[in-house]
RNA sequence: GCGGGCGUGGCGGAAUUGGUAGACGCGACAGACUUAAAAUCUGUUUCUGGAAACGGAGUGUGGGUUCAAGUCCCGCCGCCCGCACCA
């Protein structure tokens, strides 16, 4: 008895696949044989795949595993397909969470990266993923950041970088820039000081001068998800309008201003400084009132959604400007919060009848709502306007010449006047500013110039680079450490020779970003890149990843890649050819009763449903599902996921369910079903209960119907899973599999005349799983008798013959109800279906009789009767 | 505020793009195996009336177009995301 028992239960544990073993095993064989290592290779066509490389926080997170699962799918698939595939990872190494954590654990930036890097790498590699290694980078690294410093002196030259000023979030205690999201109600995020906005010196690219390329080349991306090519264009934002220039009166100066509405110029009744207006700033010198109240719209931070949802607030500054058609007419200038400085002229004139914006001020403010479009259904004489402001087109009104004109006659008109009377011309206006590169912080790279006082600002030689980084900073007083530095900054000016100082501001990282795509081309030590390799790879066929990075990252490496080439580096328009962006990875959320999160792995279910936490034995609330974060604890740790399950088990499950573009929600009960196809699979194929034929046996050329519906099946699946991964329908690709599988459960233990058979349908499993579970169809690949690797295979080809039934399920409706089906021979014809559909036992009884008024057949796929 | 997206069983989601709503998975229930449990296997599972046969309703909501609407059009409701120094 009890040996049986033990018997059975080693049976069991023999029957479970070891993950953990076999996922080694060939992870160590694909780097010993240097499977996925690729060099140009023009005899074949290229595919570059490409997930947006991490940031090395630490340790790789479920988005890291959703976003490299899904680039190794289609990385292996296309291998599969015959392309020449490059697939690289590397490191987004430079950036603020660094010092941050040098802040706050004493640890240098340098090293907590580079031991963060090691850590991920390995977590990648146990992932299974088919990466070229040997291409691996870090962008914190010297070698990499020379080479940008390097086209950053190209830039300069060229005119594509410049230094001017713009207004940041400044902390007062830190001294320091604070970043939009550091700022939490007016005021910074560690000290607690209330934020102002200042002006500082920095460091620009001119994207402005690629505005219009950029937008045209949106219209070129077609393999981009619409919804980007739209935040693209939206963010540029080009709009046509007209600079109109106010004389101010009782001075000789003239107000600049920018709108897109000169038709409403009659319904102007005020005009606006932005509270950052070089006016404003001049008239608050002499008017404490009003340095206040600049001081008080400073505190809503710089982000545009903070401006707009504020309420409305001005300061009248007495001055009064002319209107440009209207001799005798003036209108006040105010400042006001929701005018921005970056945008247009940095002033508006307000036309509250037509703009909501200036409609709440105008209300506010008690200033004049002049009607001067008339909407169609509207009669002129009497039109006011109430609540809103009216936006659309109509009628011009109370307007002089324009009276009677529609909105875009008027537009043009209003600009031609403009003109002849000197006051002001059309113009194109853009919403994209220049990109302000510099940084205030250690840990990015040097920006290579050095400040002279007699020669101004000149650039490191290109044979001084790299400027590196001094490796013995301090992070606790509050400021740059680089500026802190004993002696890093002070250097002889290349040019004079006399003391200088450098430049203590590094890079935006979205810099690192822009080009390290190229780099991957190819790790050349003394260029940014080899050109011939970079001529063959680039574009990338398809970048995967987040799509919180739609605008900046995107826009800003599409405006660098152009701008490498304009200095002579390659010749590519658009980087990414092709753009997938995925969805977040989500869980639910527990609380305790005193509202502390607690970690899903420290949630218990006892056997009636009721969750306790495992650390204090109080009861936990199940909240709704969000996003995995740290501050709400709901994360799980991949690394936990491998550990246990394996990575194809938690590939799989990556892949089933959710369509890849939106949130997946992480559930234990989701990976556990993932890995039990796994262990399922493992019992079919690693241990058939019925023989599989001989891999050199030749195929049979008859078969039994139940032969030949499984290898419909197959075929049918084939088509299927391709055209799925071809789509990123993943999670249909996994359902397709599963549906084969179930098939084939019922068919594997068939006589042994079925072997040939057998062996057809487990490879074709093994192959259509392989880019999700390689490893396990890896081995099973050997066990099935081959030497050469699954990795190396061609992907399974679909024979036609199979894929068309003969005999097709027609719906019947009656008034488009479903009464019943019918089998009909494919391509019958319509009269003979007609009758078949009216035989029916449920159409008679439906049609109590009657006649039909009208038959609709639709061949092959339903027949709708009229009555 | 501006811009964008989403809404289908108890749950994640499918639906050949206007043609049988609910594939596939999770969960639940029942059965087989087991002393028992786990694992595995076999069924059932949109709701509702009915013993069944067979009906009725149903894709956030209200209208519309059509022989036919989850899918197209118009209006609401709800939720989510982005907005320039987080990467």
């Amino acid at each position: 008895m009890a040996r049986r028992r033990t018997a059975r239960i080693l049976d069991h544990i023999m029957t479970r696949y070891n993950a953990k073993e076999t996922e080694a095993k060939w992870q160590q064989i694909w780097s010993e044989r240097r499977v996925f290592e690729v060099t140009e290779d023009t005899s074949r066509p290229k595919y570059y795949v490409l997930e947006m490389f991490p940031y090395p926080s630490g340790r790789i997170h479920m988005g890291h595993v959703r976003n490299y699962t899904m680039g190794d799918v289609v990385a292996r698939f296309k291998r599969a397909q015959g392309f020449n595939v490059l697939h690289p990872m590397g490191w987004d190494s430079f950036g603020l969470p660094a010092e941050n954590a040098a802040f706050e654990n004493k640890v240098h930036p340098a090293k907590w990266t580079r031991e963060n890097v090691a850590v991920m790498r390995d977590q990648l590699k146990s992932m299974g993923l088919s990466i070229d290694w040997s291409r691996e980078l870090s962008t914190c690294e010297p070698e990499y950041y020379k080479h940008e410093q390097g086209m950053f002196l190209d830039f300069l030259e060229a005119g594509l970088a410049y230094r001017g000023e713009s207004w940041v979030n400044w902390d007062p205690i830190e001294n320091t820039v604070l970043a939009n999201e550091q700022v939490i109600d007016g005021r910074g995020w560690r000290s607690g000081a209330e934020v102002e906005k200042k002006l500082l010196h920095q460091w620009f690219f001119k994207i402005t001068q690629y505005a219009d390329e950029l937008l045209q080349g949106i219209e070129s991306l077609e393999r981009w998800p619409d919804k980007v090519r739209l935040m693209q264009t939206n963010w540029i934002n080009r709009s046509e309008g007209a600079r109109i220039l106010f004389d101010i009166v009782g001075q000789d100066n003239r107000l600049e201003v920018f709108t897109t509405r000169p038709d409403t110029l009659f319904g102007a009744s005020f005009c606006a400084l932005s509270p950052n207006h070089p006016l404003a700033q001049s008239l608050a010198e002499k008017d404490p009132e009003l340095a206040s109240f600049l001081i008080e719209c400073g505190k809503l931070g710089t982000s545009e959604s903070a401006l707009e949802k504020a309420e409305k607030q001005g300061y009248d500054t007495g001055l009064k400007v002319a209107h440009p058609f209207q001799d005798g007419r003036e209108l006040p200038v105010f400042v006001a919060n929701f005018v921005l400085m970056e945008y247009g002229a940095g002033a508006i004139f307000g036309c509250p009848a037509h703009d909501s914006r200036d409609l709440e001020f105008a209300r506010k403010y008690s200033l004049d709502v002049i009607p001067v479009v008339c909407p169609p259904d509207a009669d002129p004489a009497t039109f006011q306007i109430g609540q809103e402001a009216f936006i659309d087109d109509g009628t011009i009104i109370n307007s002089a010449f324009l009276d009677g004109l529609d909105v875009e006659t008027a537009i043009r008109r209003a600009t031609e006047r403009l003109v002849e009377i000197n006051a002001g011309e059309g113009t194109v206006n853009y919403r994209l500013r220049d990109w302000g590169v510099s940084r205030q912080r250690y840990w990015g790279c040097p920006v290579p110039v050095i400040h002279c006082e007699s020669c101004g600002i000149v650039p490191v030689p290109k044979e001084d680079l790299p400027v590196t980084l001094p490796e013995d900073v301090s992070f606790d007083g509050p400021g740059n450490p680089l500026d802190h530095h004993p002696s890093w900054k002070h250097v002889d000016c290349p040019s004079c020779g006399k003391a200088a100082i450098r430049e203590t501001d590094t890079f935006d990282t979205f810099i690192d970003s822009s080009w390290y795509f190229m780099r991957f081309c190819a790790l050349s030590p003394d260029s940014a890149f080899a050109r011939d390799a970079v001529d063959y790879w680039m574009p990338v066929d398809q970048y995967i990843g987040g799509v919180e990075h739609a605008v900046l990252h995107l826009l800003y490496a599409r405006f660098f890649t152009r701008a490498l080439r304009d200095c002579g580096y390659l010749d590519v328009d658009e980087p990414f050819a092709g753009l997938f962006t995925q969805g977040m990875v989500c869980h639910e959320t527990y609380r305790d009763e005193e509202g502390g999160w607690v970690f899903p792995n420290h949630v218990i279910t006892d056997e009636k449903g009721r969750k306790t936490s495992s650390e204090t034995g109080r009861p936990v609330q199940v909240g709704r599902s969000e996003k995995m974060s740290k501050s709400r604890r709901n994360v799980v740790d991949p690394a936990l996921l491998l550990d246990t399950y394996g990575a194809d088990a938690g590939r799989l499950f990556m892949m089933s369910d959710s369509p890849p573009e939106r949130d997946l929600e992480w559930t234990e009960s989701g990976i556990e079903g993932a890995w039990r196809y796994v262990n399922r699979l493992w019992r079919l194929i690693a241990e058939p209960s019925a023989p599989i034929a001989d891999i050199n046996t030749e195929h049979q050329t008859s078969v039994s119907a139940d032969g030949d519906s499984m290898l419909r099946a197959v075929h049918k699946t084939i088509a299927a899973v391709t055209s799925d991964l071809e789509r990123f329908r993943f999670n249909r690709a996994v359902a397709h599999v599963r549906e084969l599988t179930n098939q084939l459960s019922e068919y594997v233990s068939k006589g042994a005349e079925h072997d040939q058979i057998r062996r057809t349908v487990f490879e074709t499993v093994v192959q259509l799983i392989g880019p999700m579970m390689p490893h396990i169809a890896e081995e099973f690949w050997q066990m099935l008798g081959h030497d050469t690797l699954l990795a190396d295979a061609p992907w399974p080809t679909v024979d036609a013959a199979y894929l068309v039934d003969e005999k097709v399920t027609i719906a019947v409706q009656i008034k488009g109800k479903l009464r019943g089906t019918i089998e009909m021979p494919r391509d019958a014809d319509n009269k003979v279906v007609e009758e078949a559909a009216l035989a029916l036992d449920a159409v008679r009884r439906a049609m109590e009789g009657e006649a039909p008024k009208r038959v609709i057949v639709v061949p092959n796929k339903i027949v709708n009767v009229v009555v």
